[in-house]
DNA sequence: CCAAAATCTTTACAATTGTTAATAAGAAGC
DNA sequence: GCTTCTTATTAACAATTGTAAAGATTTTGG
C-alpha cells in the first residue's frame, strides 16, 4: 500500500525504518468513488492526497464552466495546493475522475509530521521544487507553443489519458475548446 | 543592503543574530550593468540571485526569437530555477533589463548553508511553495482568460512594468505578439 | 433494459490572433 | 550631432480559434 509513496519519496531523502513507521501512521488509506469532490471552491482544503490508484483532476469554475487546471495520475501528490498551503479558501475544486485509492494526510497532521520527522522539510522542499519546475514547464508551453503543438506534446507525454479522460476536460486543460481539440485531432490524422 | 532580503525571509522563519550573520557571509553583493546574461541557455545555472534593485527577465529562445517567461522585480529571488535546482543545462536565459544590485549565492554555497542553518530548508520550502502558487496562478490565467483579460490583469498587477519594460517583451510574457498587444491596448483605450 | 445524460464531431459564422511589411518616433552609440 | 538600432503602431490578409447549434454515438443510472 505504501510502496508507491516510497517510490516517490525515496529519491528525495533516505528514511529510516523508524521514520517510515511514523510516516505510515500519519497517512490514512481511503477508497473513494468516481466524481467525488475532495475539496471545493470557496472552502479551505484540509487534506493532501497521495494517489495510489486512479485519476484526480483539479478545476476552476468560470461562467458556470469547469476549466481543468491539472490531471493527477497514480504516484503523485494531489491537492488544491494554493488553498491547502495557505489554509485559506481557494478557487480550485479537486474531484476524482475514477474510483481512487488514496493515502490521506490532514494539514494539521502534516505540520505535526514536520516536527516529528525534520527530514520532511527536505522532502517537502524538493516536492515543492519539482512541482514548481513542472508548473513552469507547462507555463512555457503556453507562451512557446500554439494549441496544436501543445496537443502534440500532451499526446506524447500523457497519451494514456486520451483514453481515460473525456476530451472536453483535456481541451480545457490545453486552454482550448472541445470543438477546437476535435479540429486539431482531425488535422493531425491526415 | 540586506534589509530587502530580510523583509522577504522574515515572514517565513525567524532568524537569530547568529543565523543572520552566517546568511550575510554566504551571499555576496554584485552590481551588474543592463543586458548582462546571468545564466544562459544550454549552460548550467550556477547562482541564485536576490534582486535588491533593478529588473531581471527570464526568457526562452524559439526560432531565433526571445520569448519572456518571467520578469523579476526588486525584492525577489531570481534564477533559471530548472537548471539551478537540477544542476543540469537548461533552456532558459536570465538577463538583466536594467542595471541591477544583486545578492548572489552559488549552488554549492547554498548546499553548505542548508547544513549550517537547517532552518534554511523551511525557508526554501516556503519560497518554493510560493513560487509554485505564483506559477499556478499564471497558468490558470492562461486557461481561464483570453489575451485581453490577461493584459488587463497584468496592467493592474504590474502596471509599473509597462513603463519600465519594452512592450514586445511584455507581449511574449502574455503569450501574444507585440502586434496583438498593441491592438488590445488600442481596444481598451476607448 | 430503457430513458436520460454525457460525449464527440461537424457545420457555419463571427471574432481574434498571427504574419509580414511599412512607417514613424524615440533611444542609444559613436 | 548624426547615424543606427530599438520600439510602437498600423494595415492587409491568412489562419486559427471561439461560439452556437445540431446530430450521432456512447455511457450512465435506475
Amino acid at each position: 500500500m505504501f510502496e508507491p509513496l516510497y517510490r516517490y519519496v525515496q529519491p528525495l531523502a533516505t528514511l529510516s525504518i523508524e521514520e517510515k513507521n511514523i510516516l505510515e501512521h500519519a497517512f490514512s488509506f481511503r477508497q473513494v468513488p468516481k466524481k467525488l469532490q475532495l475539496s471545493q471552491e470557496g472552502k479551505t482544503a484540509k487534506e493532501l492526497y497521495f494517489i495510489v490508484k486512479g485519476l484526480v483532476r483539479l478545476y476552476y469554475t468560470k461562467a458556470g464552466e469547469e476549466i481543468t487546471g491539472y490531471i493527477f495520475k497514480e504516484g503523485l501528490f494531489a491537492s488544491s495546493y494554493e488553498s491547502f498551503l495557505r489554509q485559506t479558501p481557494g478557487i480550485q475544486t479537486l474531484e476524482t475522475l475514477e474510483e481512487c485509492s488514496l493515502l490521506v494526510i490532514s494539514y494539521s497532521r502534516l505540520q505535526q509530521l514536520y516536527e516529528e520527522v525534520p527530514k520532511m522539510h527536505i522532502i517537502a522542499r524538493k516536492v515543492a521544487e519539482q512541482r514548481f519546475i513542472s508548473a513552469q514547464l507547462m507555463l512555457s508551453s503556453f507562451i512557446l507553443d500554439n494549441p496544436e503543438e501543445r496537443y502534440r506534446k500532451f499526446e506524447i507525454e500523457h497519451g494514456d489519458l486520451l483514453l481515460r479522460v473525456p476530451h472536453h476536460i483535456i481541451a480545457s486543460y490545453l486552454g482550448i475548446t472541445a470543438v477546437s481539440l476535435s479540429r486539431i485531432r482531425k488535422r493531425l490524422m491526415k
